[in-house]
DNA sequence: CTGAAAGCGCTAACAG
DNA sequence: CTGTTAGCGCTTTCAG
């Protein structure tokens, strides 16, 4: 063996990969190269500034995958966003993109970092437990049930560090953080009768639970005040909901009044839809969204609509799953939608 | 040592978390049984089915930082969302989201995760280097220059695997997917001057150096037709936005009739402002966006913009990024845009 | 305060 | 076709 021919003109050539290189032209351990880099208590002041200044020279970064590995914990949150019913759209949905944003701001602050993940349960069965037991993620965080209710359900039996944004229901196992849908939907109806109209229609796709939630509440509405309420699905893909609407339009013509739409999106196309009818809102028909997305504010005329508090939201999920990775079995956090008073109803 | 103690009741009770219990209890090694689990050509059928029962009734799944320690690869590409100007706003800007759900769907499909991370460069200067230096990924695209120009380029000369989201510039040294900014803004200005403008403004930051090519475009066409055009700063918080935009529409009146709005989002809310104002578009003024996001159609009048094709670039930024990976030093890629005309100018 | 040593769980030669 | 062996690069007792 060559004696450590450290102090030559290659030495900052060298390039230092590993804490054992780093510590080799140190003069010290790896061990001691690790407690230092980690800021750790016990390491004589002068050795960790020689070791840092050469860290910062060199330009050397541990490798996170050998760290995570040791200390079995990954400092990264998934998420998953579930695409069921219409799988091209919903990944590029402004709600669930404007929550995303604000997770991502939750979590750098508290330190973790954000793998995002699209799946299509259609053609993944096991997509939960694949993203759970990928052994990449300390904890899950899902955008939307869709139509995996019962999927998210049975994980959560067995897997404490899950939150998911979407609909509470009595009795259900997994944590969720979402708007009471019910209630909004409730209080669409409310305005909506409110503001004169004798015949309603819910504009969106039921199938999910978080629409059917908005729908439920509204159909109790109108019952109550014994108006008419009829379910007018379609898609979420902008292109073709135009049509979808249109077509719809025509044929409530004169029946319905009242318009409530699952989303703000919904709500902005049908809006659209009915100015090139010639329809006058709220003159003649009246609607309502759901989400209060920053153009609700930007249509003509403004859009009424029931408002989501999407940073709250954010700041829930991430609060309650940092509480789940500490061990406690967390409720679920049910936040109250607001009515937006605006031109429309 | 005791014996084998494997074939008692206990043996489904027992949780296999490694490969090495889950060949203990298949009687074989550990090395077969990630031969087996990774599809390897030269395992026995019947070995290999056995394997994967047992690995199916436990629920085992690899740990993946293992893997990827051992492989010296993540198969996670980091995309990073530098937030220079506009610190709040821009990670839930419209066409960001949306490239970014586009970026989800082409890396899942072609087997990579995706690590989001947004970053304040004024708070950390060193966030791109970080983020490679992290061992957390394979490879990175960075949506949008910001302000960062610079230190993208410092790091594109000693880093292979990075592709960016922004403006193409003669003899620039990282890779980059856009626009060709430039062109659109003549597009803009020279459909703006077609319908009849007489004097022009662009409205928003001319800082983000995409906006400034796109203000650059307008001018050099303004100037070979002997219109005028001037700047009219704005953020692209929307809440701002509403007031700025108001102000600057009031010292304007009378002496602008075309507007090019950075952006679509702009470009709505500037229409919302001057049919507040009661100013006929396009009557008394005309305007113009960029980007064509799916409001643009649905705002009243329909929005006159110029055209990105999101998709296209995230098809582009994958694209270039893997064949990186594979070690090729790619071109930059710029994509056209196109006028889309409706009814503002 | 620091070094030595023992792995985290997996994969990839290298032998059989 | 399968077992054995030797690490990937880091963290953390355990001794000094």
């Amino acid at each position: 063996m060559a004696d450590t021919d450290v102090q030559n003109g290659a030495e900052s050539a060298a390039k230092v990969r590993t804490l054992a290189d780093l510590a080799r032209i140190a003069g010290v351990s790896a061990g001691t190269v690790s407690r230092a880099l980690a800021g750790n208590s016990l390491v004589n002041t002068k050795t960790r500034e020689k070791i840092e200044a050469i860290a910062r020279e060199h330009g050397f970064r541990p490798n996170q995958m050998a760290s995570k590995l040791r200390r079995q914990k990954t400092g990264v949150i998934g998420v998953a966003i579930p695409l069921g019913h219409d799988v091209r759209q919903q990944i590029s949905d402004t709600f669930f993109m404007t929550l995303l944003g604000y997770l991502a701001d939750e979590l750098t602050e508290k330190g973790y970092d954000l793998m995002l993940r699209r799946v299509i349960p259609a053609q993944d069965e096991d997509w939960l437990d694949r993203f759970i037991g990928s052994g990449m993620v300390d904890g899950v965080i899902v955008i939307g049930q869709s139509d995996q209710f019962e999927r998210i359900e049975d994980v959560a039996d067995g897997y404490l560090p899950m939150v998911v944004w979407g609909n509470h229901q009595e009795g259900q196992r997994h944590c969720v953080v979402g708007s009471n849908n019910r209630l909004g939907g409730k209080l669409a109806a409310e305005r909506l009768i409110a503001s004169g109209a004798k015949s309603l229609a819910f504009l969106g796709d039921t199938q999910p639970i978080e629409f059917a939630a908005r729908y439920a509440g509204a159909k109790e509405v109108a019952a109550k005040m014994g108006v008419a309420i009829r379910p007018l699905p379609t898609h979420l893909s902008p292109e073709r909901t135009g049509e979808e609407i249109a077509k719809h339009l025509r044929e409530i013509e004169g029946k319905v009044d009242g318009i409530f739409a699952a989303t703000d999106t919904i709500a902005v196309t049908c809006l659209k839809e009915l100015r090139e009818r010639g329809m006058e809102v709220p003159g003649q028909i009246k609607i309502v969204g759901f989400d209060d997305l920053p153009i609700s504010s930007q249509t003509m005329p403004p859009l009424t609509t029931v408002r989501q508090d999407i940073a709250a939201g954010a700041k829930g999920l991430v609060d309650l799953l940092l509480r789940r990775l500490e061990g406690e079995d967390t409720e679920s956090l049910v936040l109250p939608p607001h009515l937006v008073l605006r031109e429309t109803a």
